[in-house]
DNA sequence: ACAATTTTGTACCAATCGGTACAGTATGGC
DNA sequence: GCCATACTGTACCGATTGGTACAAAATTGT
C-alpha cells in the first residue's frame, strides 16, 4: 500500500519523555519537542495529537517503567530486600544526567498542582499505584514472618514513599551520590529494612 | 516633595510571592502578577524590575522565613525537639491552601533544575542553610549530652531535611493532613526524636 | 508504472509572552 | 498656587506560544 507507518513513534515517544522529564512540562516548547523527536509538526500532531496529549502519555510510559521495577523486583527477591532495590534502581545505579532528572512524575506533581489538575491527577494516580506495590509486598512479608509487625504495610510502604521522594528532590538538588548513598543507608536502617 | 512611596511594595511582593508559590516560576504570568499585587504594568518594573529579579526577591523572602522558624524554635526549644516543632510550623498548622503549596523553595528546585540554572542555586542554597542550622542545633544537643551520637549532626540533619522534602512533594499530592501526621509521627519516632 | 499513504517543509494563524514608552492623573512638600 | 514625584492606563514592540493548512516529496505494495 504505502509506505513504512511509524516505526518511529516509540523513539520519538522516549525523546519527549527525556525532555518532559529534564525540563518539565511547561518550559518545553513544541519545537524543542520536535528538535529532539526528529520528527516535522505536522506529523507530531498527526501521531501524538496535542502537546498535552503527549506529556499523558508520557506520564504514562514513564509510570509503567517504574512500576515494572517494583514488580519485577518483588518476583525476584524478598519483601524486604524491596526497598534498597528500587533505590538502587531508580538512584544510586543511573548515570549522572539522569540522577539530576529525579522522577518525572515527581516533578509533575509539584509543577502542575495548582496548573493542570488532570494531568497532576495522572502524576498522583501513578505514584500511588507504586505506593500499593509497596504495600502489598509488605502484606505477603508479614503474613510469612519475615517483617516485624509494628507498623502496618500501608504506614512501611508510605514511609519509603516518602523517603523515595526526599530523595528524588535531593537528586535534584545535585547532591553527590556519595550524598544519597548515604541517606539510603540510614534510612533502610531507620526503618529496619537495612540487612 | 512628592507622592507616598511605596507602602505597598511589601503587600505586593508577598502577593506575588503566593502566586508563584502556588503555580510556580513558569506557569505565572506577567498579567497574572500584575492582578494578585494589584499594580499597574509600568510601577511593576518600576519597582521590581524583571519577572525574574522579582522571583529571585520572592525566594530570597521566602527562605529567610523558613530560616527564621527554625532559629525561633531553635532559641526556645531543645534541639532534639525541633523537627517536630518545625514539621508543626510547615506543614501541619497551616491553613489547607497553603498545606497544598509545599514548599516554594523545593518546588524550585525542581521545576527549574535544567531550565534556570541561576534561580536554582539561589533556592538550593536557602535549603542548604536551612539545613545547616538543623545540624548546628544538633551537634549542640549532643555535646551536652541530649542526643545519642551515634549519628553525626550533619547525617542527622540530612535525613530531617529528606523527610522534610518528602512530606513537602506528599502535600502537594493532596494528602490529608491526618496522612501527613501519621507520617511525621513514623519519621520522627524512626529517628528517635519522638519524645 | 501506478496508486496509496506517510512523511516533510513551509506558510500561516490568533493569542500570549515579557518588556518598553509615554502621556495623563494623583498626591505630596513647599 | 507650584513643582516634584509615584502612580495608572494604554498603546505598542518583537518574539514566541501551541496549533492548522496544504502542497510536495518519499516510500511502499501491487
Amino acid at each position: 500500500m504505502a509506505r513504512p507507518p511509524e516505526f518511529v513513534r516509540m523513539k520519538a515517544l522516549e525523546a519527549a519523555m527525556k525532555l518532559f522529564w529534564a525540563r518539565g512540562y511547561t518550559a518545553t516548547s513544541l519545537p524543542d519537542l520536535l528538535a529532539a523527536m526528529g520528527i516535522a509538526r505536522s506529523s507530531f500532531y498527526a501521531s501524538f495529537g496535542t502537546k498535552r496529549q503527549l506529556f499523558a502519555e508520557c506520564l504514562e510510559l514513564f509510570g509503567d517503567r517504574t512500576l515494572a521495577i517494583v514488580d519485577e523486583n518483588a518476583r525476584r527477591l524478598p519483601p524486604t530486600a524491596l526497598p534498597r532495590a528500587f533505590f538502587e534502581a531508580t538512584v544510586l545505579d543511573v548515570a549522572p544526567r539522569r540522577v539530576k532528572q529525579g522522577c518525572l512524575m515527581v516533578n509533575t506533581v509539584l509543577e502542575l498542582a495548582d496548573v493542570d489538575p488532570e494531568l497532576h491527577k495522572l502524576a498522583a494516580q501513578k505514584l500511588s499505584a507504586i505506593e500499593s506495590a509497596f504495600a502489598r509486598a509488605f502484606q505477603i512479608a508479614q503474613q510469612k514472618g519475615e517483617l516485624d509487625t509494628t507498623r502496618s504495610p500501608e504506614e512501611l510502604a508510605s514511609l519509603v514513599m516518602t523517603i523515595n521522594f526526599g530523595l528524588r528532590v535531593r537528586s535534584r538538588q545535585n547532591q553527590s551520590r556519595q550524598a544519597l548513598k548515604s541517606i539510603t543507608e540510614n534510612s533502610l536502617s531507620m526503618l529496619g529494612l537495612a540487612a
